[in-house]
DNA sequence: GTGTTTGCAAACTTTTTGCAAACAC
DNA sequence: GTGTTTGCAAAAAGTTTGCAAACAC
């Protein structure tokens, strides 16, 4: 009953993009990328690329404040997101299945899985801050 | 120079629906709610006031896919979502400050905090699901 | 040829914002 | 009275969807 996947310039683009980027991409990065290749792939068609692809496991989704990003890199680790600026960056973090099983004990849910989600600042965006100790409402320039 | 904060009555409304409402509620559902006692409350006066309140550290923000949640229980906790229906439930785990200082050492960003958040399908959704072993695409009602 | 996928544009959801009027202090 | 807060409506930001044409197999 499953659907019949087909190999199209678009998909394979869109994994190429995501690979290469590395940076975690949001979705709208991964559309402006995939578009200095091929300036007519839809908005559409990446959303429910990037979306396929995760779920064939092809690369992975984290769900971050401010929009999902994609990585890909498929293995177990966790990640650490910029408050200021969004960027985000890998953190090695075992997979910890006990915390799943502890949690699923507790609620009546089926627990499936868990994620950890870093936040802080990043070095670039530090750099802004200034050498200030206490964390400034806002720098001379908007980060947004 | 601080900004005087004053104690309105809208204020103080969402906060007390915030707490009688109890299950983790979105945005959208505290409006709902606070209009049921008084029905000119504008959105944006809600979403002002949970941000205020949460910075306040009146009430707690659960980032969740699909909008944040909030929460009237301020004590450390994590949380899991029911990747159906949306609904949120109490987990017990300690909040482990080591994990930010490790994640710190990692990656030159600076670590501020961490949170965690379990994904699961909660006893309601697993009841429409039926008895099938294999997840079903959509249940006969779609819940969204 | 059949059935999946695309491009496009429109719709949708969640959240933010501009601004004059209303209100707290 | 002063300066914060509100209500409202419009805009933003991120994502999904309907549909005919295009494409993979």
């Amino acid at each position: 009953m499953d659907v019949q996947r087909r190999t199209t310039r678009q998909r394979q683009l869109i994994l190429d993009t995501v690979k290469s980027l590395g940076n975690h991409p949001t979705a709208d990065a991964v559309v402006n990328a995939v578009r200095s290749h091929d300036a007519h792939v839809g908005r559409g068609t990446v959303y429910r690329n990037l979306k396929l692809l995760s779920e064939e496991g092809l690369i992975r989704v984290i769900k971050a404040p401010g929009g999902n990003r994609f990585d890909a890199r498929c293995d177990e680790h966790a990640h650490a997101i910029c408050t200021s600026c969004g960027a985000v960056a890998d953190i090695e973090l075992p997979y910890r299945e006990d915390l799943d099983r502890a949690a699923g004990a507790q609620c009546a849910y089926r627990i499936d899985s868990h994620y950890t989600l870093f936040e802080g600042v990043c070095p670039a965006c530090r750099a802004k801050e200034g050498a200030c100790p206490v964390p400034r409402t806002q720098p001379d320039e908007a980060p947004r």
